[in-house]
DNA sequence: CGAGGCCGTCACGAGCTTGTAACATTTGCT
DNA sequence: AGCAAATGTTACAAGCTCGTGACGGCCTCG
């Protein structure tokens, strides 16, 4: 888990609840009161997922979401939509305007719970502490451990969210860039071979365990998780 | 346990069933009549858990449950809805609004029990007076006491509390936000680096027993309790 | 009103992490 | 083979995290 979430929403009610559950479920709540505010904020610091309520003063939450698929950088950015009772015309544009999921109020926080969940672990499973068992290498990100063979193994900070990164999206190469935007963030401007020198710790730290030929090299592009 | 549980409902000789088996099962009951009273109540204490009757005169249950969920020091109190027989609508909403549970009318004092005390250990297990035993070390809420190895071990009120909760949430990793809100309770404004201090306190209390490896530094991340 | 216990904060230092540069090695190509 | 680009590997300084002891304030109990 552990997600920066924003939330989109007009009535202070509504948002300071949603902000609670986020805290509780281990979130990190962002909040916006309308449509413009959003946008300075994503503009800031790219957020996980955007729970938003379709009915917004000023410009409408159709509009923002259009926005953020617009830009290039705020595209992957999933989106849940807030919307009143079961509005079929709200929720078809919504969908069409690329929404992930909607969720209708009024709502459980359960219910909330779940669908967030439910569109992180099919947008960005590195962000749930779901565990990942791959090929003799265990990662659960709740204790923050990891096995290999059943040896423990230990990781620095960056290591682990680099392995963990790379176990959610096993079988396809990661060039340089996107490792650093989605393990390091996207704001931070490392070198680009600094992913190399995590890339030779975190195989130096599996290789008591002989599980190093997991990390692969595919020259020219970039890095992968094999576990074949 | 030990809880305060707030009884709301109208009905004066099951308001004195309910009161009654409270008092049985350990439990401070506070009775109230109706919704107004109700938060009048609730101005003055906060109760830990609130048994609203779904149908009550005057303002609603359901409307009683968003005014608790609207107000912050109020939000995370736990509801157990009582309905009168299995009325699907009322479930639905209820549970909507931010019901924990629900229980049919009539029912049993022992199911009364149950549910309490599962509502009680799923919201804030710390919550309940099970008896924790984890590695070797065994607290006990009821008599405030803990052993380490058969040899008791003396701990402060904010240590006791700590351990607790480092217990009853084990094998996780909590980072110094969580803990904060969790141990010292979320409108509490403390230094994050208080918390080490008062890990480093808990372990100096656990050296004695040689059981102050289970209380783990998650460099980077925050502190686990771990028995393995 | 004095003693003791508990709590939150601070400051210091050891040790761990991290980004980078520098050098070594491998790879693909001609 | 020879070359250039890409990657592996190592060393290191700077920065950060965490452990730890100390301190002063507050409260309770005698």
């Amino acid at each position: 888990m552990a997600a920066t979430i924003l939330v989109v929403e007009d009535e202070p009610a509504i948002q300071e609840l949603i902000a609670y559950n986020l805290k509780q479920a281990g979130h990190q709540p962002l909040r916006a009161d309308n449509a413009e505010q959003a946008l300075t904020l994503v503009a800031n610091a790219l957020p996980d997922l955007v729970l938003l309520d379709w009915m917004l003063p000023g410009l409408s939450g159709i509009e923002f979401a259009r926005r953020l698929r617009a830009d290039k950088r705020t595209r992957a950015i999933p989106i849940i939509m807030l919307t009143a009772r079961s509005d079929e015309q709200d929720k078809l544009q919504g969908l069409e305007t690329g929404a992930d999921d909607y969720i209708t109020k009024p709502f459980s926080p359960r219910e909330l719970n779940a669908r967030i969940k439910a569109v992180l672990r099919r947008r960005a499973p590195e962000m749930t502490d779901d565990m990942v068992q791959l090929g003799g290498l265990k990662l659960d990100p709740a204790s923050h451990r990891v096995t290999g063979n059943g040896e423990p193994v230990d990781l620095g900070p960056t290591e682990f969210r680099l392995l963990h990164f790379l176990m959610t999206h096993a079988e396809r190469v990661h060039s340089r860039t996107q490792l650093l935007d989605q393990v390091w963030g996207d704001h931070v401007f490392v070198e680009e071979r600094t992913v190399d020198v995590h890339i030779r710790r975190l195989r130096k730290a599996l290789e008591p365990t002989e599980l190093d030929g997991l990390v692969q090299t595919v020259r020219g592009t970039g890095y992968r998780f094999s576990a074949s």
